[in-house]
Order: structure tokens, then C-alpha cells, then sequence
DNA sequence: CTTAGCACTCAGGGAGTTGGAGTGCTAACA
DNA sequence: TGTTAGCACTCCAACTCCCTGAGTGCTAAG
């Protein structure tokens, strides 16, 4: 159900760590990730769950930290959790309540806002409703089109010598593009032209419309092709656009309100989305935790980022993911996380089982 | 050329300020938006355009104090300008060159640089490019496409009962939207439907279409209505969002670089930047800056903005806006303004020239 | 194995001190 | 009348010194 990185963890289970050291560690991590001081013995002795004095838990916790689960930011302060430390807890330790019904609840009227739900806007709203939630920044990264064939492709005039192509998939996604030609097409031409384009696109898979396929499409055009290039480099475009990954970010401004983030590392990292994508790329299931620089050099310096994934058809087509502060509160996000996937491959697995026709044949044809 | 707002400035020429204080202000304003920190009588007696002694800028500056255009943050600092002293310096005293032939050059080819430019993209590439250039947040708010035609309403099959609305106007703008049906509807109904839409929209101004003129239409269809419901729904929320000002957005995180702005401050902002609208929509002609909370209680803090309008067909249909510390190069910053509202009003203007159809007869119809 | 006790460490905050930048004022000068 | 040098004054900013309190590790006893 979990699955994490593990650099050091694999060893997990054979470190002598009884439940007492174990609740201890969990109960530095609640305590940093509520207060964000570093805990001292004191005060998780003091703790109804933790039967013992100080003395005991300074043992424990100096134990905790030679094995590397902890760390003191200097000699008589008190500890906080290192990246091993958060990983065991996410891992072995915490153990979140399944979400009540009624909170499930919440969650599908933010998810389904404005009624029914296209792919895009159900996206938006949850990136929205997660950012929302984990007063984080979220962030989704879907690859669905790429997965969905070409359901219609029109070319519309639409002034002097402009034409505007349009491209239609099952997913759908509608993409448009206004092109400019050098004369003006008589209607026998815009309706060849047409017939032309939907009899070799329509039908075909996104991901199969390679920039090499479009240019044997314009080849065996011949005679056609000098007039009718823009339009053909239009549809190039928009194919192109399908293919890519459609980011869609929310509140980039939590991470600002952050404490413990430095602002520029934050500016610089909304400035660079883009490189998100290959950590939300990673094919796996069930959910990952990553941290700080950790994984790849991009991310913010004292950040964790957790991602989960959605499916269609058994098929990952896009990821979910959360990034904030390192000292954040998995055990209420990741239920969340979980839940809004989950909810996201039902909702486009039932949308598409509505509308079967062009895309049943088109995704298994080319698996 | 240069508007400001006149709030206590109209004395200015009535002011006994010689040729001197003139300089000593001017002086003032260019350390301190070069240094950042208050400015001392001893660094202007240096400056070689002052010929006097500390002692007599000293004097020169007290009585600028007196007048309202400067300020000292404390007994014993250096002098800063007050928001009196940045209007007067931007209005009367700074006088900044003609951008040079090269300069000019540069920005016009970050203006055009992926080819011929569409309505769009040449807004996104504006922004982008003043945002680079100043160091600062750029914003423009487009509401040309309120003056502008329909010149094509589409509705496109796109799946089983699924129907795409697509909506193209005289400026070029296209809106598309997928509308989900009851039933399928027939080959007859949908051309009848389509002609029925093109006669009544297509040539349409677009601020014609409101709500009500969207409910006749509808209400004129009769016994078609029920089956079409959610197209004609479509339809509305296209018009309703070519209505709204498109604001674009760049460079949110120079503000952050900003020493003098507050974070937080600059995070609200950022969530609100719809309220920005009410300030940029102002009809006035030249350039216009704005101070901190001077003007409308949203912008932050310790900020400026300048903005100007771009043109069409003498129309303003956009503004383009500049926001940064109030410790702004102005005298640099403005140049840059004014030569991008001049460039974009030229190039819209060339664009509708090259395809005037709809567009004169529509514009010249509802002035 | 747990606990009380004790000596030790160290960050953070307050008080006192100093240096320097900048001012206003006054009196002399052109 | 306008300009300048000189001087006393103000006040921020930086520095040192000191103290407190939280928290630790270690040891010895239970």
C-alpha cells in the first residue's frame, strides 16, 4: 500500500528498535511537525502514551539518533526527526484513521464543484481542493491524452485567408490553432483537404502522431501540400501539445507562507515547473514520499514532495502529487492524496465507459 | 505625454523650487532608487552636476522636507523621496532619452520572437518581455476582444451526444467548449441548428451579447430548445468569457527578489490580481503611475505601478501595466512602457487591417 | 533496565558602550 | 542675500558582555 524510497531503510527491520523507541520517534516527529521546535526529552515523557521519566526517553532518543532517525540542531537542544527518521515513521509507524464518511463526503463536492465533470476542470479542481486541504502546493501532472485517440479533426474558415484547425480526442481534449495561408481555399479544396485529414487522423492513437508521420501525411499530399503547409504545421502544433504533460499547479502561495522554506529557492522552483515532470513521470504504484534535495537536485532545499497516481484502463495516465514543508502532516495528507486518486481513476474510468465508441478499439489497438 | 494623478501636485508649478532643488530632488531620487538607502547632503555635493557645498544641499533639503518631497527616516539619516517627490520627479524634473535605434531593435524582436504574431501571443510575449526587462511584475489586461465580431459559431460533433461549441471572432480570439447532450441529434438538425446560430451570432458585436439577447435567441428557437439546452448554455459562458478582460501575468517572482516588498503582501496580491482590473481598466490616455496604497486600497504596500494603454482603431481596447518597488527606475522603466503600448497598438492595428471583413463594418456599427 | 541527580553546553535576549553618519544652527564671508 | 565652514547634537547599528533557561550526557543508586 506504501511504497517509499528506500536508500537505508531496507535495514528497518532488523534494527533493534522495540515499540517504546518507536513510539518515541513518532511522537518527535508529531510533536516537531505541530510546534516546528526541536522536542525534548521533557516534554515527550510527559506524553500519556510514554510511561517513562525523562532520563528513560533521553536514552532512547540519544539511541534514535546514533542509528540516524534523529538529529539535534545543536548540543543542548532538543531533537529533530532527519529524513530517515520521517521516512520510518511514514513507513512503519504512523497509521491514519481511514477518512469518515462525511469527510469523503467534502471531498467529493470539492472534487465535482460545478456539476458534472470534464477531464480538465475535474484536474483543476483538484489540484484546487487538494492545495486546499494540505495548505500545500499541489500539483497534477496528467498524460491522459496520450492515451486517447484522435476523434475529429476540422479545418474552419474564419476570415481572409485564416483558417482554424481543430482537433478533437475521446479523452476530450480540444485543442485549436488559428493558421494563416497564402490564398484563400475554394470549398472543393477545404472539403478534400478535410476529408483528407479525417480519413488519416481520425481514429489514430495521440501518442502514434509523430512529427515523421505527419510529414509522410503532408508528403502524399504532393501537389496540395505547398498551399496547404500551415494548416499541416498547425496540426503538428496541437499534436505536439497533446503529447506533452499538462501541468496543472495550485497554491504556489503556501509555500511562500512557509516558515520553513527559503522564498528563493521557492521562486526559483515555481519558476521551473517544468522539471517536476520528471520526478511525477516515474512509473510505480501506491503512493511515494520524496525529500528535500534528496531526489534529484531541484526540489526546495527542506521540502518533501508526495506523490500518488491515477489510472485509466489499469494504466497510469497521470500523477498527483503535494509538495510542502519536510515538516508536514503525512498522516493527514496522504489519506487525502489516496482518496482523490482513487476518486480520479473512478471518475474517468466511469466517464469514459460512457463514451466508449472511438476509444475502446483506438487504446487497444495500440497498447 | 505623461498623465499623472494630480493630487497635490497642481501647486508644483507654483512652487518656489529653482533650477537647483530641481537637481538636488532629482539627485536624491536617482541614489536612493540606486542605492536603497537614505541619501545624505555630503553624497550630492559630490555629485559633479552639484557645484555647492553639504551645507547648502543641507538647506536645499531641509526646505524640501518642508514641502512635502522628502522625508528622513530618522533624526539622523539621509533624506528618501516621498511619493510627492516621485511625482514630481517623474512628472517634471526627469527627462529620460529617445530609446536608441539598437534598444528598439531588441524589443521588437523579443516582441515577435516565435514569427508573425497572433492576438495572444503577442500579449504573452509583451509581458514576458517588460517583466524581463524592468525586473518587475508585468501585467496586461486585453478587453479588445469586447470590440470585436463574432465571425463563426461552429457546433461539432465530438463523441456520442457530445457536441463542441466553437466560438471565433474578428480579433481572432477562439473559444471552444464540449456540451453534452440528451440525444444525438440528426444530420438535419444540426445544420439547421448551425444556420440558425450563424444568422443570428455571426457578426455580432461581442459586448451585444448579453445574457438576455443569449435568452432571446433561445427562447425564439421554441419546440428545438429543450433538445439544444446545454449547447445554447454553451454558447452563453463563451460570450460571457470573451467578455471578461484576459489578464496577463508574468514576472510574479521579481517581486519576491524584492527587497523592499513585504512577502506577504506581495502572496495577497498575487491571489487578487482580478481586483487589479478595476485599476487598469481606468480610460485615460499616456502613462499613468500609481503609488503603494495611495490608490485603491489593494495594491501592496510599499509598490508602484505605471501604466499605460494600447490602441485600436483609437479605441483603448488594453492596458499594460508595470509593478514594482515605489524605488523604481522610472526613468528607465517608462521608455520601455511607452514604446510597447505604441508597438502593440501599431501591431493589432496592422493585423485587422490585414483582415477587415467583418470587423470594420461591425466596429464602425457599434462605436 | 529505569531513574534521580548533577555538571556541562549553548542559543537567545537584554543592557551597556561605542562609532559614525548625518543633521540643524550659527557666524563669517562674498 | 546666498553660500560656506564649523560645531554640537542625535540616533541607529553594531558590538561586547552577561545571564538565563532549556536540554543534554553521564553516573550511581534503586
Amino acid at each position: 500500500m506504501l511504497t517509499l524510497q528506500n536508500n537505508d531503510c531496507q535495514k528497518g527491520e532488523r534494527i533493534p528498535l522495540n515499540e517504546r523507541k518507536l513510539k518515541i520517534l513518532a511522537a518527535v516527529v508529531e510533536e516537531y511537525v505541530r510546534t516546528g521546535e526541536p522536542v525534548g526529552s521533557k516534554v515527550i515523557a510527559n506524553l500519556p502514551e510514554i510511561g517513562v521519566s525523562a532520563a528513560t526517553v533521553r536514552n532512547d532518543m540519544a539511541m534514535l539518533e546514533q542509528l540516524g532517525f534523529l538529529e539535534q540542531p545543536h548540543t543542548s537542544a532538543g531533537r529533530i526527526p532527519t529524513i530517515s527518521g520521517y521516512r520510518l515513521y511514514i513507513e512503519k509507524i504512523m497509521n491514519p484513521p481511514a477518512l469518515p464518511e462525511e469527510e469523503r463526503e467534502r471531498l467529493d463536492h470539492m472534487l465535482a464543484e460545478q456539476g458534472p465533470m470534464t477531464g480538465e476542470l475535474l484536474i483543476q479542481n483538484a489540484t484546487t481542493a487538494l492545495a486546499e486541504l494540505t495548505q500545500c502546493a499541489a500539483v497534477v501532472s496528467d498524460f491522459s491524452p496520450k492515451f486517447s485517440v484522435i476523434s475529429k479533426v476540422e479545418v474552419i474558415p474564419a476570415g481572409k485567408r485564416v483558417y482554424v484547425v481543430l482537433l478533437i480526442t475521446s479523452g476530450g481534449a480540444i485543442k485549436n490553432k488559428a493558421c494563416r495561408l497564402e490564398f484563400d481555399l475554394t470549398n472543393e479544396q477545404l472539403s478534400m483537404f478535410s476529408d483528407y485529414l479525417a480519413k488519416h487522423l481520425e481514429g489514430v492513437s495521440v501518442a502514434d502522431l509523430s512529427d515523421e508521420r505527419m510529414a509522410d501525411l503532408a508528403a502524399a499530399m504532393g501537389a496540395y501540400m505547398m498551399t496547404m503547409a500551415p494548416l499541416v504545421q498547425g496540426i503538428c502544433e496541437l499534436s505536439r501539445d497533446l503529447q506533452q504533460h499538462a501541468l496543472t499547479f495550485s497554491g504556489e502561495k503556501n509555500l511562500f507562507s512557509c516558515e520553513d522554506l527559503d522564498k528563493m529557492e521557492v521562486v526559483r522552483f515555481i519558476e521551473h515547473k517544468e522539471e517536476l515532470v520528471r520526478l511525477l513521470d516515474d512509473s510505480f504504484s501506491g503512493i511515494r514520499v520524496m525529500f528535500g534535495k534528496d531526489s534529484g537536485s531541484f526540489v526546495i532545499g527542506n521540502s518533501s514532495m508526495i506523490v500518488s497516481k491515477y489510472r485509466k484502463g489499469g494504466k497510469n495516465v497521470g500523477s498527483l502529487g503535494v509538495i510542502g514543508p519536510m515538516r508536514l502532516d503525512y498522516a493527514k495528507v496522504i489519506p487525502y492524496l489516496e482518496y482523490f486518486s482513487e476518486k480520479i481513476t473512478d471518475l474517468i474510468t466511469a466517464e469514459s465507459d460512457d463514451a466508449p465508441p472511438a476509444e475502446q478499439s483506438g487504446e487497444q489497438g495500440k497498447g
